[in-house]
DNA sequence: AATAAAATTCATTTTGAATTGAACTATTCC
DNA sequence: GGAATAGTTCAATTCAAAATGAATTTTATT
């Protein structure tokens, strides 16, 4: 029995443990970032697991993996699919995952899924209000009309400023220490 | 009894109602934009109602018009103050609270307070994960660094890009349709 | 200093969003 | 075509975060 021939059990056991280590703290920092822009921590845990992931892994690799059920791995995988983070390979009896690593998908699937529908969506009340703004209370009619100008003007300027926010996240490297 | 003397009390009550409605509605934007960030509701509606408000109100003001208990309030208030998006009067016996209409303050709040300190506990957990890359499988080695050196990029990337961001939607008046 | 009013705190409760899992549907393989 | 496996759905459950409110502390007023 040579111990020299082949990895010995206990390296194999270490290399186990870093690479769980490396998946786990991928896991953790996908999760955070999720929860901190108000999506299920679920959602960040599965991209961040596909993330950590040389290969490509199934539906039941991650739930296994993550511990949570079939059912939240399904919905989780969709709904990244859907921001454009993850591909599904379904050319296998099996369907396979795996972490498109470009981060900007990340962020525009959520400019253009969650964010961009709710500004538009506001901008249309806001709108609404512009018309009646002169049947309010005389005595502060200036101070009525600026605030809803202010808001209003933010919400024009929110959206004329994604674009460029994804361009200039997309090419940061260009733009090290020059405007700021 | 003249009726043209004073307002009729019918077009008071439709001012008021005018009012409320105006209120209302800046409070829902503010609430689903809280929301959306994942922030406390109650917190959006705060500072809806008072930037609503062309005069500062109390605590009592708040919890009644948004129908929260004390406790909300007084948490909630001080939550915005901490991020600078409030400002309190305590010079009378009662305090008043106004919101600050530039919003950018609630954005470089949220930005300070929640964005970069998450930003940095993970950049600290990837330059963790650096040292331990040489024990990792070696098969996907090449991969493994790949995918932490985009992480570890991204995240250099976000943290120089958003002092940037905030100085442009600053100024994003001057930069209306030359750049997109 | 005593009283009253305002504001805060935090243990408990509530709420709503996320997760589960069993039933169902779709797909693949023989 | 039928058995087996994969994947989805959604009503019910769980759980974490937010809200409550009674007790407490702080602050102002006489």
């Amino acid at each position: 029995m040579s111990l020299a021939s082949l990895p010995v059990p206990e390296l194999q056991a270490t290399e186990t443990a870093l690479r769980e280590h490396f998946e786990h703290t991928l896991v953790e920092v996908f999760s955070e970032l999720a929860d901190l822009f108000g999506n299920p921590r679920s959602h960040g845990q599965i991209y961040g697991i596909l993330f950590a992931s040389p290969l490509p892994l199934t539906m039941d690799d991650i739930a296994a993996r993550l511990g949570i059920s079939k059912g939240s791995a399904s919905q989780g995988l969709r709904a990244l699919e859907m921001l454009g983070a993850i591909e599904r390979d379904a050319s296998t009896r099996t369907s396979t995952y795996a972490a498109r690593l470009e981060l900007k998908l990340l962020v525009s699937g959520f400019v253009r899924q969650r964010l961009l529908p709710r500004l538009n969506s506001s901008k249309t009340q806001l709108a609404a209000l512009k018309t009646l703004l002169p049947s309010l209370p005389a005595e502060h009619s200036a101070d009525y009309q600026l605030r809803l100008k202010r808001v209003t003007q933010w919400h024009d300027r929110a959206l004329r400023f994604l674009p460029l926010a994804q361009k200039l996240l997309d090419t940061a490297s260009k733009f090290p220490t020059s405007i700021d």
